[in-house]
DNA sequence: ATTATATAGTTCGACATCAAATCATAGGAG
DNA sequence: CTCCTATGATTTGATGTCGAACTATATAAT
């Protein structure tokens, strides 16, 4: 039903990345239509990053965290700091580095970016069911564990 | 090794996300880096579709094909025309629409991008082998499935 | 101390992408 | 035939993303 085996190893990896890019093309849209007006999901991930670990993280580091390059966190912190959704200061123990921290406001528009998911995620569970996600997960992390060695 | 069982199913799901978002980022930007000069994934994908299936198509036709806007085909398709890769032709049975072909040059730079490509592959291969892509493919591609179908 | 190299952050230009608005043509309802 | 709605394509404005070039500070080498 899946159509047929794959030809060769170069196919099979084609197809694995040409699902992969439509899956994160879908699935990142449908996060952003039903966030709060203006905000996008590299926002988000960045205010879920600090709810959940919390403390101050200098934007190099949150760039590695999250595989972009610092040009890319440093755009969107230029998004979520006026928004007041973030506060960046100087970092004291070196002159080049400034420290990246939630603020309240952060916070409540994380809780409500969690409260408009819930009922998308749900959504999913309901057409697809837990067990491609079950079966993926795993897979997936050794691919981008692999991946991302290679990038070094 | 893989950290802990999901707290949740829509931890599951958030992971399987997180992991699909990384390694889109990390395949399109890897395979842009040892494309030609001025190709991305996004116009190697539609040169790719008429090598494989030839023939014409109208543009909508293509934007629904690969899951983006008619907006975003517009904007491909007007990079991918001035350097003469495909050639678009009003449709006559159609004064609204347009028929976009490949050309010869398209096909050259397609077969260019196919042989820079296949290093790039076996690389992965050597690192992750195909197993995890064996194993994800099935998954994806009905979690694919059913997103697709969330859309409608 | 001076110089060289590395690192943190930003800026710039290019591309892909979306949503919303716009324009043109097609097709159907009266 | 006229009007309304649907559809194909484009434009516009915003965002995320990259690589490359740049500025400033830090660290190491001599």
């Amino acid at each position: 039903m899946t159509r047929q085996a794959p030809a060769s190893d170069a196919d099979l990896l084609f197809r694995v990345f040409n699902e992969v890019g439509i899956i994160a093309q879908l699935s990142s849209t449908a996060f952003e239509r039903v966030m709060p007006e203006g905000m996008t999901l590299a926002q988000f991930t960045i205010l879920n990053h600090f709810v959940r670990l919390g403390g101050r993280k200098r934007p190099s580091d949150l760039a590695s965290a999250f595989q972009v390059t610092r040009a890319t966190m440093t755009s969107t912190l230029q998004r979520l700091e006026p928004k007041g959704l973030v506060q960046i200061v100087p970092d004291e123990s070196d002159g080049r580095g400034r420290l990246v921290e939630i603020t309240q406001a952060g916070r409540a528009m994380h809780e409500d970016c969690l409260r408009r998911l819930a009922p998308l995620l749900d959504d999913i569970l309901a057409q697809a069911g837990r067990g491609p996600f079950a079966a993926a997960l795993a897979p997936l992390a050794e691919i981008r564990e692999k991946l991302d060695r290679m990038r070094d």
